[in-house]
DNA sequence: CCTGAAAGCCTTCGAAG
DNA sequence: CTTCGAAGGCTTTCAGG
């Protein structure tokens, strides 16, 4: 992980279409280096996939909402956690400190399927309570942020 | 937006390198066809971008924070928005329902760095009080769920 | 939306730093 | 261990239909 590294890594980050040789030229390296260079970040699981960023009103999931779940006193973590995880509205889940265990960012397309989803994550095994606040708009989200330059090596 | 714009929506939100040759294949297209659809779903922002997902410890920002913003009385909601986006830490910003007026994701380094940030937050003009929870841990983030079938067309 | 051809790119080598 | 240069095979691009 060096600084050509978190170039790529960078220029990936808000462009990841970019094609190898044009990554290549920006860097100055040639296309099958970077090719290398890219193979290993993806194997050391520093660049972990590549994503479309899609504007989710356009596909019928104009409500963004949060949800704070309390779990019940004997609840093991861990199931309650691959529980949410059968849910497809629930786009990113996070083990919170706090009274609420997990928080969870949801999406649907309507207020009823809002209900629908919170009635179910309510019944869910483990889960004593919810608690929902919904996101009346996005201001931006997954903006990326400049890499720290000096940071020790990871793996 | 009809089904093979869906179908090419789908295979970028999880596989955004994919080549138009290969996106071609799998909706059975030819590569041109798929190329100006791509280009058109651009233009009509449904896609708005293309992301590598990196391992945020592996650029150095390990710990996730949720701060809850509460707005002054006075305050200018677009000026507040206007401020946190300054703050390159700040990965999303939503303006929420509820007491508190927005909801940062942040991402930092170390404690002192998250510390350092929340006095910075809590000093912007408008900022009347913050409640930061920390993420132990990401369960999963930005996972893409399921496009909805039959949704009118936006644009 | 397709075809066809030219340009450019990706991939895989072997070889060199 | 990483980079380079060159070759073939694909992919992209841009006409024109």
């Amino acid at each position: 992980m060096d600084d050509i590294d978190r170039r790529i890594v960078q220029l990936l980050r808000s462009q990841a279409r970019m094609s190898y040789a044009e990554l290549a030229r920006r860097v100055g390296l040639t296309s099958p280096s970077v090719q290398e260079r890219v193979a290993k970040l993806e194997r050391n699981e520093v660049i972990t996939g590549y994503r479309a960023e899609i504007n989710p009103e356009a596909i019928g999931l104009g409500i963004t909402a949060l949800v704070g779940i309390v779990t019940t006193a004997g609840a093991e973590y861990s199931d309650v956690a691959d529980a949410i995880q059968e849910i497809s509205e629930v786009e990113s889940c996070y083990f919170m400190a706090g009274q609420e265990s997990y928080l969870l960012k949801v999406r649907v397309g309507t207020m009823a399927q809002l209900e629908h989803l919170v009635t179910r994550l309510s019944r869910l095994p483990g889960v004593g309570g919810t608690r929902t606040t919904i996101a009346l708009s996005t201001k931006w989200e997954g903006r990326p942020q400049p890499t720290d330059p000096d940071v020790p090596d990871p793996v």
